[in-house]
DNA sequence: TTATGTGAAAGGATTCACAGCC
DNA sequence: GGCTGTGAATCCTTTCACATAA
């Protein structure tokens, strides 16, 4: 199953759930409409898991919710720990959408600081060498890291180690986790940086210079 | 220029600037090693903008950061305007490393609240009705959206008419713009839902499943 | 008639492999 | 000898276009 089509199955979601109570049935050339994709590339995607559409119709946005909610392993609740209760992680669990979206956060973990013992969110911070016995105790197998640059590959192997395969990582760097274990990077100011390329001079100088 | 290129070039400025002070001359195979790509996917990707190594030795890594930052036109500084400022976007201002990389919030915007009239991390709050005529006094080019998803399309649609041209949006919604402007989405959540759908079940048995 | 599901074709991106230079 | 820069080859992704079903 190639990588890029499952990235685009939670975007299939969002914008099915901010329609479902408007409308009933969508079909390819809407969806793509409103997802700035092409109809084809979404009837495809789709076509991976199976046939949710009617022809001559188009999908029930109802069931196509259900459908990728389930192909996503999202018909359930995912436990989350988080590392790092600095602001970055503080606002984090403070992000009232994971919760809303199934994903909850058990337990939060700091080095020290007058963090440890405290509650956020919530959520209890605990100090980092009871990571392990959390992780395994809850069968979790996700986690946040939200740490200084310095100590996030350290952090990321403590938390394969006990177990997580995800891990959202907040830290500014490129981080390495055997196979087998998935990696999502969050990372604002590349994405930012990304868009400077673009905007560098006059953008229609770059894009459409005859020279 | 392909798109791809351009948005791992901000990766390779970020391994770069973490070596910087310990590492004076690098190759195209240690880098792929600190980014998990290929030695040849980073010698192609660098010379579609020129040619920085020496053969037989590899790249100068204080002029390679040097090239990038002036191929991404971070050579300077570049000002931004937020809108919405709720909890996440007063975290979003918090954020250091903006600051630090040279991407600064001049004002921020939201249509009420008490927050108008205060400063958030150095950052005035106005009222949104102020956004074009501050966008288009101090040449803004950059704005960050965090905003409820039922109002971002339209906050999209004013920075866009106001003169932006690169948007950063934290609001969970698939957003429209026109050609020339470039939009980046910051949606955790997808993130994380992306890698459920290795979690669940075994995902030994997702991935190496013999039937 | 309308829109899906899907092989086939086209288009892009990555990797190979080696000439050329340090 | 070692590593870059780069055409050529491979691999992957997207789009086309139409048979099929409602």
């Amino acid at each position: 199953m190639p990588e890029v089509v499952v990235m685009r199955l939670p975007l299939y979601l969002r914008a099915l759930n901010l329609i479902e109570d408007r409308v009933d049935i969508i079909n390819s050339q809407e969806l793509g409409d409103t997802l700035q994709l092409t109809p084809a590339q979404i009837r495809k995607d789709l076509s991976y898991f199976g046939k949710f559409g009617k022809q001559g119709r188009g999908y029930n946005v109802r069931t196509l919710i259900q459908e990728l909610r389930r192909i996503l392993g999202l018909d359930r609740e995912w436990k989350m720990v988080l590392v790092g209760v600095g602001r970055l992680g503080r606002a984090i669990l403070a992000y009232g959408r994971f919760p809303r979206s199934g994903f909850v956060a058990v337990a939060a973990f700091d080095a020290d600081s007058g963090m440890v013992g405290k509650k956020v969110a919530g959520v209890p911070v605990l100090h980092v060498s009871d990571l392990p016995a959390v992780v395994a105790r809850e069968g979790i197998s996700i986690g946040i890291v939200s740490v200084p640059p310095s100590h996030a590959q350290q952090v990321i192997d403590d938390l394969v180690h006990a177990g997580v395969k995800a891990i959202l990582n907040y830290a500014p760097v490129a981080a390495k986790v055997p196979p087998g274990v998935k990696l999502r990077d969050i990372d604002p100011v590349v994405a930012a940086q990304s868009m400077t390329y673009y905007l560098k001079q006059d953008s229609a100088v770059e894009e459409f210079s005859p020279y």
